[in-house]
RNA sequence: GCGCCUGUGGCUCAGUUGGAUAGAGCGUCGGCCUCCGGAGCCGAAGGUCGGGGGUUCAAAUCCCCCCAGGCGCUCCA
């Protein structure tokens, strides 16, 4: 459909002499008003005060040959085509396979999961992971070039405080965290909720903390060699715990290298040069480096520098934004930090030695962080803009979304007090639940299931399926919701797999994977589809078709939950066409075929949405 | 105080950028296997789209004013 509206655009423009962009299309609520339907009346009649009505008779009339189209009727101002089905099923069902969405000159660089390493990832983390890789999936598909970062800050307090009580607190120097039993990261879960009770009452614990930190910053001392394998350690048990999503990323960045390498000195450096900041001499933030920020009709000062002359976060993230965007002469060697079984390598920046490498230079940036950030991305963005980069400060892009809150029922079921019907999660506090654990548990239900549908399988494959199963799940319910929403987790909801799931999805494909399999089995032989008119047939074509269209939208709108509950409304108007018209038990071998190749329409744009979404498709389930 | 976001059946959310009869899932109630997998399908009940004004052929959607909630506005990251 996406690519007939391309076609019908173009020749309904010259045909009516109007713009292209006042070329609009929209679907009919039903598909007996007809297939398409042409808004152009309404925006010209609009801008031009003619009667909508009569300016839609006049263009209907003047719409001859178009491709593809059987008939154009009129309703009021709308303008209805009606498409020859049969021409455009056997063009759909041909070209299934492929995605009509146009690439965009250029590479992209998608920034996500970003977790502090000093403890273990939460459900928060796996919005913004499931997002990231899905909108990199996305890009990719529509044949677009795109690299994956995943930044580390590696020289913050968070990874400050868990040294501090790993080796004052707990006295467990590196070569001794081997040792501990329970998975490392969670264990500094509950260690760092300690610290942040031990900061808030002993002074002393503080000013350990300040020394900690300037440690991590010049990389010398002991405190920086735990600093260092902290951060690697904890960092490698998020890829882990991403990985049983299928998420892969193919850099690490790390914060310690970007200020190493002095990309931070030089961004300083050009920063006073170019005026964007200027030194405070007055007023609370004399002796800081700020930059001045214009909100709501009054002046405010950003910090950028503090007085003790470190750089802010945002300061840093300047550094690195203009890295990703090309804009810094000095660039990192790198190395390979592991190969995932799929054979994709991930590479991670390096102090001393490695190689040359053509990361960053991207065109567009898309840096996914949640909408809190919101204010500080558009500093970063303001800042590149006034160094004299507008054009590349345009392709920094905040793919932004609202975060993950525990809702009432689930936050109290894990034994924490809620005061309205969402408690925020907080690492500092230990509130929240643990992405590991949601996975497990997901698991355990899906193994139940499995367990009682298919109990002949071998034990292995069983915990195969329910993995694939518990990531569908997850992922799904992480993509369902629009960006905007707040994310209210609710663990029941979450471990559903009937309804608007990612289960069933998988369940629609594996269906028709049984149904082709029983056609081998049975023998059962497909000609080529030929086209018999009928609504329910045509319906699913119409809706398979529009594919496409949603890809483009999601692209355009970085809404993956465009796409999602697309997908499942495909799979639903799949499993209505299934319960109604039997395919294999059809005894008319064309009406028969026909239905097959239905199927297989539908399945194509099912199993590309479903990789998108980085839902895998078992075999049985 | 300023800025951003949100308010839609009992609950959780969509709503194609102002279009045709406001849709899903969960929950509730009632149905459906002699047949390709019931993680499915069909049906029913349930809506003053937070409230009030306005803009126009047309408003859940745009503008204004209220009300309620979330987030941000630190020399934290």
């Amino acid at each position: 459909m996406h690519q007939l509206k391309r076609e019908l655009r173009k020749k309904i423009s010259s045909l009516l002499s109007i713009p292209e962009e006042d070329v609009r299309f929209d679907y009919p609520p039903n598909l007996n008003l007809g297939d398409l339907s042409l808004l152009s009346a309404f925006i010209i009649g609009k801008r031009e005060g003619k009667n909508l009505v009569e300016l839609a008779r006049d263009f209907a009339s003047r719409l001859k040959s178009l491709p593809m189209v059987e008939e154009v009727r009129t309703a009021g101002p709308f303008i209805n085509l009606r498409l020859n089905r049969e021409e455009f099923f056997l063009r759909a069902y041909e070209t299934r396979e492929k995605t009509k969405v146009l690439p965009r000159e250029g590479k992209n660089l998608i920034e996500h999961t970003n977790i502090n390493p000093n403890k273990a990832a939460h459900v928060g983390h796996l919005r913004n992971a499931v997002l990231g890789d899905s909108f990199y999936r996305l890009l990719s598909v529509a044949g677009e070039r795109v690299e994956v970062q995943n930044y580390i800050d590696d020289t913050g307090v968070q990874v400050a405080d868990v040294v501090f009580g790993l080796l004052r607190m707990r006295n467990l120097p590196p070569e001794e965290w081997d040792r501990i039993e329970e998975k490392f990261d969670h264990y500094c879960w509950d260690l760092y909720v300690e610290v942040e009770r031990r900061m808030e009452e002993a002074p002393s614990a503080l000013e350990e903390r300040r020394r900690i930190l300037k440690a991590l910053e010049e990389g010398k001392g002991e405190y920086a060699e735990a600093g260092r394998a902290l951060s690697r350690k904890i960092a490698s048990l998020h890829l882990q715990t991403m990985e049983k999503l299928g998420i892969e990323y193919d850099l690490l960045t790390w914060e310690s290298h970007i200020i190493a390498l002095g990309l931070w000195a030089r961004t300083f450096e050009l920063l006073k040069e170019r005026g964007v900041i200027r030194k405070a001499e007055t007023g609370p933030n004399a002796g800081c480096w700020v930059m001045d920020i214009e909100e709501g009709g009054e002046v405010r000062e950003k910090v950028i520098v503090r007085s003790d002359g470190t750089a802010t976060y945002v300061a840093k993230d300047i550094a690195y934004q203009m890295w990703k965007l090309g804009l810094q002469d000095r660039d990192f060697t790198y190395e390979i930090f592991k190969k995932y079984p799929s054979g994709r390598l991930l590479y991670t920046t390096v102090l001393e030695g490695g190689r040359r490498m053509d990361f960053g230079h991207a065109r567009r940036v898309y840096n996914v962080i949640d909408s809190r950030q919101g204010y500080l991305q558009r500093i970063v963005k303001e800042a590149i803009r006034r160094l004299g980069y507008p054009e590349a400060a345009e392709g920094s892009v905040h793919l932004s979304y609202e975060m993950v809150a525990l809702s009432r029922k689930s936050a109290e079921a894990l034994g924490f007090q809620a005061q309205g019907e969402a408690v925020s999660i907080s690492g500092r506090k230990g509130i929240g639940i643990k992405a590991d654990d949601l996975i497990q548990a997901v698991e355990e239900r899906a193994l139940g299931e499995v367990e009682s549908r298919h109990p002949e399988l071998p034990r292995e494959k069983k915990r195969e399926i329910a993995g694939k199963i518990a990531s569908a799940a997850i992922r799904y319910y992480m993509l369902k919701y629009t960006n905007n929403s707040v994310v209210l987790f609710d663990i029941e909801d979450a471990l559903s797999f009937e309804g608007e799931t990612g289960p069933y999805l998988q369940y629609s494909l594996v269906r028709m994977n049984s149904i082709k399999r029983k056609a081998r089995e049975r023998g059962i032989e497909f000609g080529p589809p030929r086209w018999r008119d009928n609504q329910d047939y045509w319906a699913l074509v119409h809706r398979a078709s529009r594919m496409d269209d949603v890809l483009d939208r999601a692209r355009e709108n970085t809404e993956l939950s465009l796409l999602a509950r697309y997908l499942f409304s495909l799979a639903q108007a799949f499993n209505v066409f299934y319960s109604k018209y039997p395919i294999l038990n059809e005894e008319d071998p064309e009406e028969r075929s026909l239905r097959f190749a239905l199927m297989e329409l539908v399945e194509s744009k099912l199993k590309i949405g479903t990789y998108i979404l980085g839902i895998e498709i078992p075999e049985r389930m």
